[in-house]
DNA sequence: CTCAATTGGACTCCGTCCAGTCCTTTAGAC
DNA sequence: GTCTAAAGGACTGGACGGAGTCCAATTGAG
């Protein structure tokens, strides 16, 4: 028997309860920047519906995200759970995990996926996305850099035209954004970030996936490597 | 708001109920060969504990895959589970899913793994287990090869070093087998393949990640054209 | 001003699943 | 031959969570 495959299939089933898992996803949208400051949630009943869970368990985790000073509910037509436009900071974060963990599997997806969306063939409103993205993030403050950054490589991913793999790169920049919380974020970082930004666009926006997975492999190194001096 | 990214943020939390969860895994463990026939599975006590269940909804899978044929219960101290040494074929399986998403996913991991586990230092007993998957599949009869193929490439994942990274390439095989599985599995394919895997190996072993994941990314390539060839 | 539609809010009934306990079977140690 | 450890087998009480129903608030259409 294979000792160490084991490990990853005997997992856990469930990562947590539902009502954890639910807080969990609507959070990520959040903090990813998929729902920014201002919009709303879809509907409670939406969200049970899409999220497999009952509308009770949506509005545990959604009064858990009130009482945090995530979003506000407001009732009767055209009403709804709203973004709050301030933020609180995020929870000092447990355990960093295993950092080699989370960066091999957001090296792994994350190049994978430029390299995917520069081998398509992009429609028009794909460009326009991907550009619209970049755009933001450049002209993004340092505090909610992270968000726009965030929106930007999901709009990557999205590029691949992978469901699966979008979901996988949410989740992995949802665990690497934990690690990344607990480093300063530095203003020439920042012009370094957008930089590499605009070329890895413009390799996807050409068609040229090689250079579109090594700008995307230099991007994150350099992340990495800050994690990696920062957390010992 | 991102329009398509929510599609992967506000997917079910849960694939199913615990009990179809636990099944699932299982099977996995088997079909993809961490589990070899004649060996037995950990006790339920412990799959209850590692896969994060009740004993009860673990006793009630493996019922199931008794019923099913899959797997033998044996009472007593040095009793156990054990994977049966004939296994029925699979079923007729329902959907097709998105074929185009299952097969993005499975390149950017498995590429991505060749590449990283070809970049790492490995030790002898890594080395060696990579080396006695490589035999294992190339001996392999056609019966079982697409199980001694799984623990192969599993044992490339296993090889990054990153559990996450695993656990994502078994999940992403054991949807891509169950599109194998609908199309005939011909001696000249096996032969392909099997140069295919040496090569990869051989790379690996070498520590040259660009012909590794190059190598990788062909073999892939060559399946990938075979399904879509055959279902149409 | 009234109504209809849509949203959050609250409650109930019932199935799923888990923790814990005890029983039964078996093989090796002594 | 006996004992013990380790495994599967069986049962129970209670927590969690889902489906469904109704209420309350709000706003635009008419």
């Amino acid at each position: 028997m294979m000792e160490h495959a084991q490990e990853a299939l005997f997992r856990p089933v469930r990562a947590g309860n539902a009502f954890e898992e639910t807080v969990e996803r609507l959070m990520q949208s959040i903090r990813l920047g998929v729902v920014a400051p201002g919009e709303k949630l879809p509907s409670e009943r939406e969200l049970a519906t899409r999220l497999g869970v009952s509308r009770v368990t949506v509005r545990e985790a959604i009064r858990s995200l009130q009482e945090n000073h995530y979003v506000e509910s407001r009732r009767g037509r055209y009403g709804g759970t709203f973004v709050n436009e301030v933020l609180p900071k995020s929870a000092p974060g447990k355990e960093f995990g295993d950092l080699h963990d989370v960066l091999t599997l957001r090296k792994v997806l994350e190049t994978g996926a430029a390299e995917t969306a520069a081998g398509r063939s992009l429609g028009p409103a794909e460009r326009r996305g991907l550009r619209a993205r970049l755009e933001e993030a450049s002209t993004s403050s340092l505090v909610e850099y992270r968000r726009k950054d965030s929106r930007l490589h999901l709009a990557i991913a999205e590029a691949t035209g992978s469901a699966a793999l979008t979901a996988a790169v949410a989740e992995s920049r949802m665990r690497a954004n934990e690690l990344l919380d607990h480093i300063p974020l530095l203003e020439p970082n920042l012009a370094h970030s957008n930089a590499q930004h605009e070329r890895i666009i413009a390799s996807i926006l050409d068609g040229d996936p090689t250079t579109a997975r090594q700008a995307m492999a230099e991007h994150l190194d350099g992340t990495a490597s800050l994690l990696r001096g920062f957390l010992v």
